[in-house]
DNA sequence: TACGAAGATATGACCTCG
DNA sequence: CCGAGGTCATATCTTCGT
C-alpha cells in the first residue's frame, strides 16, 4: 500500500500506520480508545470528510476553527504562528508550484506559508514575541504573588542585565567566605581612599572657587583649549585628574597581596592599568543626560 | 559510499487561559 | 464556546564518526 503525493512521490505506507492504528481503535473501540492521538504521527492518509466536518483551506486535514482568521486544522495554525514569530524565510525546491496537502504542507515550507496567506492569514494577528513575553513574565509573577505572597522584580527590573539587577546581598549569597572577605576589604580600601581624596577635591573646590575662573566660570564654558580662562579650568581638571591617579594608587597599594610582590612588578602593573583603571572611573562618573563629567564638586560640562 | 548514533529542529495534538 | 499562545512527545533533519 501506498500514497501517492501531489508530486508523484511514492510515500511509504508505514509512515500512516500510527494514525491508523489510532483510527481503527477509535472504529473498534470508540469507549476504550486513546484520550490521545498518538503525538507526532504527522504523516497521516488523507482523511475522507465526514459530513459536515470543515476541512482546513490550506492542507485539508481536519480543521479545528478559525486560526488567524482562516479556518485551518492544527497544524497549520502552529506552522503559521512559529513562522511569523521567528520571521522564517523558506525555500522552495520544486518551482513554488507546490499543491499544498496533507503531505506536502510538511514537504514545502515555502509553498505552505504562501497558502496560509492566500486563504487569508493574517500575520498581524500573530501577537508578538515581546508582548508574549511580558504576558508570561506578569502571569508568573501573578501566580508567585498568590503562592507566597512575595513580590517579584518589577518587569523593568527583570530586563536590565543580570549584574545590574542583582543587589549586592543577593550576589554575596553565591560567594565563597575568602572571596566575601576580599571584596570587602577592597571596598573597605576604598571607602577609606575615597574619603581622603575628596577632602583633597573639596579643597581644590574651595580654593579655585576663589579664583576669578573658578568651578562656576568652568560650568559656563565649553570644554574647549582655544579661550584663555579656559586654561584655569583646565588647570584645575588637570589636579582632580591627579587627584584621581593618586586615589587609583593609593587603593591598588592596599590590595591585598599586592605588597607581596616585587618593586618591578607592581611599578609595571601600576602603570599599565592606570590609563584604562582613569578611563573606567570617568566614564562612571559622566552624566550622559546632563552631558558633563563629575569631579569633586565639580561639574564640567561638554559641549 | 553506506550506516548508525547523537543532537538539533520542526511538527502537531492537546492544554490553559482570557 | 472560541481562539489566542504554551507544552511536549514524536518525527525528521543534520552532523559526525566509523
Amino acid at each position: 500500500l501506498k500514497y501517492i503525493s501531489s508530486l508523484g512521490e511514492e510515500v511509504k505506507w508505514s509512515h500512516y500506520l500510527a494514525q491508523e492504528r489510532y483510527q481503527e481503535q477509535l472504529v473498534q473501540n470508540p469507549t476504550q480508545a486513546p484520550a490521545r492521538k498518538p503525538r507526532g504521527s504527522k504523516c497521516r492518509a488523507p482523511t475522507l470528510a465526514l459530513p459536515g466536518e470543515e476541512l482546513c483551506l490550506v492542507c485539508g486535514d481536519k480543521a479545528s476553527g478559525y486560526h488567524y482568521n482562516a479556518l485551518t486544522c492544527e497544524g497549520c495554525k502552529g506552522f503559521f504562528r512559529r513562522s511569523i514569530t521567528r520571521r522564517a524565510v523558506y525555500y522552495c525546491k520544486f518551482g513554488q508550484t507546490c499543491d499544498i496537502d496533507m503531505y506536502m504542507r510538511r514537504k514545502c515550507q515555502h509553498c505552505r506559508l504562501e497558502k496560509c496567506m492566500r486563504i487569508g492569514m493574517r500575520a498581524e494577528l500573530v501577537i508578538p514575541e515581546e508582548q508574549c513575553r511580558m504576558k508570561r513574565e506578569a502571569k508568573l509573577r501573578q501566580r508567585s504573588n498568590t503562592r507566597d505572597g512575595a513580590e517579584l522584580p518589577s518587569p523593568s527590573s527583570s530586563d536590565l542585565p543580570s549584574q545590574v539587577a542583582c543587589d549586592s546581598t543577593a550576589v554575596e549569597h553565591d560567594l565563597l567566605p575568602e572571596t566575601s572577605e576580599l571584596i570587602s576589604r577592597i571596598t573597605s580600601t576604598s571607602q577609606q581612599a575615597a574619603l581622603i581624596r575628596d577632602e583633597a577635591m573639596a579643597s581644590l573646590s574651595v580654593n579655585s572657587a576663589t579664583h576669578e575662573h573658578g568651578p562656576i566660570f568652568v560650568q559656563k564654558y565649553s570644554f574647549k583649549m582655544q579661550s584663555s580662562p579656559c586654561s584655569s579650568a583646565f588647570q584645575q581638571l588637570a589636579e582632580l585628574t591627579i587627584l584621581e591617579a593618586q586615589h587609583v594608587h593609593e587603593i591598588v597599594r592596599q590590595l591585598p597581596g599586592f605588597s607581596r610582590l616585587c618593586e618591578e612588578d607592581r611599578r609595571i602593573l601600576q602603570k599599565a592599568s592606570k590609563t584604562e583603571i582613569l578611563m573606567l572611573r570617568s566614564a562612571r562618573k559622566y552624566d550622559v543626560a546632563e552631558r558633563c563629567l563629575y569631579l569633586g564638586h565639580d561639574r564640567y560640562s561638554f559641549r
